[in-house]
DNA sequence: GTCCCGACGT
DNA sequence: ACGTCTGGAC
């Protein structure tokens, strides 16, 4: 059985990437991991292209637009009723409580940080971890549903995991290095969407010979 | 019709 | 555990 070290060193060999999440500021990327919830990145960049377009990429200018163009503006990424809410409240409360600096907010306690983010209406684990790896440059490994599929059918997890306990899994295997956790997720992303899919490429996969499923399927 | 870098209310 | 939120690509 391989380890998760093992699995990130064959991954690292087989896809050349680099430290990825595509964004040009850190609120882009927190902006962005509010859309892409439950979305695929196409539409989510279509949301973002409007929204520089307007030149509202901007956490002060979000907290006072009015809902219903927010909601415009973000609709090709889906869920926009939500999504504009949540991220507008997201923004005003970066406002009020943290001057308007996502760097204020991000850079305290890891593990603290981390539980005021998931106070905030529309951040759930996975989004909190991603704002902090991507935006904020801090350790916190992302578990998504791929890293579930992945190392699920690998044999590495049961299924019966909570994300915490991923996440700790990991994190307790993976050195706490930040270019290290976002390639690793980044890999993990890839490497689902282009063989371990939901309706998976087996015979075109690295990992056909040691992986649980690929094995008994065969 | 299916899937997409989820979260939340019930 | 399950329904809902929503649009666009394939």
């Amino acid at each position: 059985m391989p380890t998760i070290l093992e699995i990130y060193r064959h991954l690292g060999q087989e896809y050349c990437l680099d430290s990825w999440w595509p964004a040009q500021s850190p609120f882009e990327v927190a902006v962005g991991a509010f859309l892409t919830q439950n979305t695929n990145w196409h539409n989510v960049e279509k949301a973002l292209a409007n929204l520089r377009e307007a030149e509202a990429l901007d956490l002060a200018l979000l907290a006072d637009m009015p809902l219903a163009q927010l909601e415009q503006l973000i609709r090709p990424s889906g869920f926009f009723r939500q999504k504009a809410q949540r991220l507008q409240h997201f923004c005003r409360y970066v406002l009020d409580q943290h001057g308007g600096s996502l760097e204020d907010l991000l850079q305290r306690d890891l593990e603290q940080t981390r539980n005021e983010l998931l106070t905030l209406s529309g951040i759930g684990p996975e989004t909190a971890d991603s704002i902090l790896l991507y935006a904020g440059q801090r350790p916190s490994f992302v578990v998504d549903s791929y890293t579930r599929r992945f190392f699920g059918r690998l044999g590495l997890l049961t299924g019966t995991e909570n994300y915490d306990d991923i996440r700790t899994l990991f994190m307790a295997e993976v050195n706490r290095e930040v270019p290290l956790y976002q390639h690793y997720h980044a890999l993990i992303v890839t490497h689902c969407k282009e063989r371990c899919r939901k309706s998976p490429l087996c015979s075109a996969c690295f990992f056909k010979d040691i992986c649980d499923y690929a094995t008994q399927a065969a």
